[in-house]
RNA sequence: GCCGGGGUGACAGAGAGGCCAUGUGGCGGACUGCAGAUCCGCAGACAGGAGUUCAAAUCUCCUUCCCGGCCCCA
């Protein structure tokens, strides 16, 4: 079975064959450290997250290179607003993009190169494009003549002459043609910069990403990713300056996320309509975000609404739910029944959906059949040890991608053998709880345990009672014929 | 204006020629002291119009509405 991938370039589902056998390098935009990361960033980083560590599922070697913006126009004025030093600023947002990621348990990239220590690289890049005669220098900037390559737009489908009446000069610029960009941009008087052979000055925007490609991935790279509001101009102009500056085909295959909206609107800074994902992770679990962002198609616009959180909340607790019972069963199932068979399908329906273009909404639809399967098996007490085992196998794998679930037993309070009357059930007018020990697991054993005992002597009260208090601390009673389970929310 | 992507049941969101999506919610049933969880069952859909086909939510054409990109942006 052979991966797909829809390519932004052809507008094709494509097979996926890397450069070199076994090996896959993947460039995906980073983010411009300016500010705290907001959710649209976060599914960027969980679809390519699970796409990476599929590829790597799938026993390839891959390189995954994320870079940083610390340079740019945006984090110069806010740090001019905040009046501290621009590579100060940087340096704490990217701190800040470390925490939330790993908070949404995003593995680390093999590297994130920054644009401000790729300065001799770009330099390097730029002398080369204008050694071939597609750049020039114009007052301390260098810009890039567009109208010398000839694929222009193949990309994003733009045609250069459509595009020259939406096109505006910047005062101030000194372009030849107005469609040509900047590689380098002279340095305004107090701003960050470096020497160059051009003067002070600092990088254009795409040049550092075609520069760290080159540096930590070569010439041509088999997977670059982004948002889609990155194909034009930024990705488009990568194109032109690799392929240019390289003299060989710059990706192989371009993917791109859609938006996250709100409202049917993209999410974004300026549009002052946006979640912080610290914000967010202090009201949801990681999984929980995870599970809302992969529970759709990453090509397509998700729109995030009042609740979008709570229901993804609600249908992940289904699957957290029957893992966990698989968990706390896995040693004393007793009937007959193996799964086998179940299990072989599921897994290879989860990884044709997957090698049908990373389609993590269905891989998540044939786990809820498995997992009603299971139950079902669990119900009726069929499924014997190796079958819970080959169940439990199949949720880890999923598990090693989607990261979704999280490894948790049930406890289980048996009923008690002795229920006549005691006086270990306390009558319900009297009962208190220690609220300092509800960290205790064997405190909360032994109320979960009093509660047995009322509810076998038929003292409703007094059960329900227990159960009402320890809910209070976050602690979820469910019976069951075995005995009371319990755990904490 | 130009270039993309879309309009699917109450809602969220898959699918891309014939079959079931899936989840939330709703209804009915089983289980239960109650609750929860779970299981079984039911209802409900492919923007509109034409065409291709034995067969179209899926392909083609037209209409219409929405979103994104064209300064920065995941």
């Amino acid at each position: 079975m052979a991966l797909v991938i829809y390519n932004t370039m052809t507008k094709r589902k494509e097979p996926f064959e890397p450069l070199e056998k076994g090996k896959v390098s993947v460039y995906v935009c980073g983010v411009t450290a300016y500010d705290k990361s907001h959710l649209g960033h976060a599914r960027s980083a969980i679809n390519f997250d699970v796409i990476v560590r599929y590829l790597r599922s799938k026993g390839y070697d891959v390189r995954h290179i994320t870079n940083f913006t610390d340079v740019d126009d945006k984090l110069i004025a806010r740090a001019h607003e905040l009046d501290v030093d621009p590579m100060d600023l940087s340096r704490q947002m990217i701190d800040e993009y470390f925490s939330v990621m790993d908070g949404l348990k995003i593995r680390r990239a093999t590297a994130y190169p920054k644009a401000s220590e790729t300065i001799s690289d770009i330099i390097e890049m730029v002398k080369g494009l204008m050694d071939k005669g597609l750049a020039y220098e114009s007052g301390g900037s260098v810009y890039f003549i567009v109208r010398k390559v000839k694929d222009y737009g193949k990309l994003s489908g733009q045609s250069l002459d459509q595009m020259v009446t939406g096109t505006r000069k910047e005062p101030g610029e000194d372009k030849r043609d107005p469609m040509d960009f900047a590689l380098w941009k002279a340095a305004k008087p107090g701003e960050v910069s470096w020497d160059s052979p051009w003067g002070k000055g600092r990088p254009g925007w795409h040049i550092e990403c075609s520069a760290m490609c080159l540096k930590h991935l070569g010439k041509t790279i088999d997977i670059h990713g982004g948002g889609t509001d990155l194909i034009f101009p930024h990705h488009e102009n990568e194109i032109l300056q690799s392929e240019a500056h390289n003299e060989a085909p710059f990706v192989r295959y371009w993917m791109h996320n859609g938006m996250l909206t709100m409202g049917e609107e993209k999410m974004s800074k300026s549009m002052k309509n946006f979640f912080l994902v610290d914000e967010v992770l202090r009201r949801y679990s990681p999984e929980v975000v995870r599970f809302f962002i992969l529970n759709a198609s990453y090509r397509q616009p998700l729109d995030y609404g009042e609740g979008s959180l709570d229901e993804a909340g609600r249908a992940l607790e289904k699957l957290q739910e029957t893992y966990t019972t698989l968990l706390s069963e896995e040693v004393s199932a007793d009937g007959t029944q193996g799964m086998e068979e179940a299990c072989n399908d599921a897994w290879a329906r989860l990884t044709e959906a997957m090698d049908d273009d990373f389609s993590t909404r269905e891989a998540i639809a044939v786990m809820f059949e498995l997992s009603r399967k299971a139950n079902r098996g669990l119900a009726e007490g069929s499924l014997n040890r190796a079958g819970v085992g080959s169940i439990i196998s199949v949720f880890r794998r999923f598990n090693d991608l989607f990261d979704v679930l999280r490894e948790e037993k049930r406890r289980v309070v048996a009923a008690p053998e002795d229920t006549r009357p005691t006086d270990t059930a306390a009558p319900d007018d009297t009962l208190t709880i220690d609220a300092s020990r509800m960290s205790d697991d064997g405190y909360v054993t032994d109320l979960v345990r009093k509660r047995e005992i009322a509810r076998r002597r038929r003292e409703f009260d007094c059960a329900d009672k227990i159960r009402e208090l320890l809910a209070e601390h976050g602690i979820e009673i469910q019976d069951t014929p075995e005995g009371a389970v319990w755990k904490r929310r």
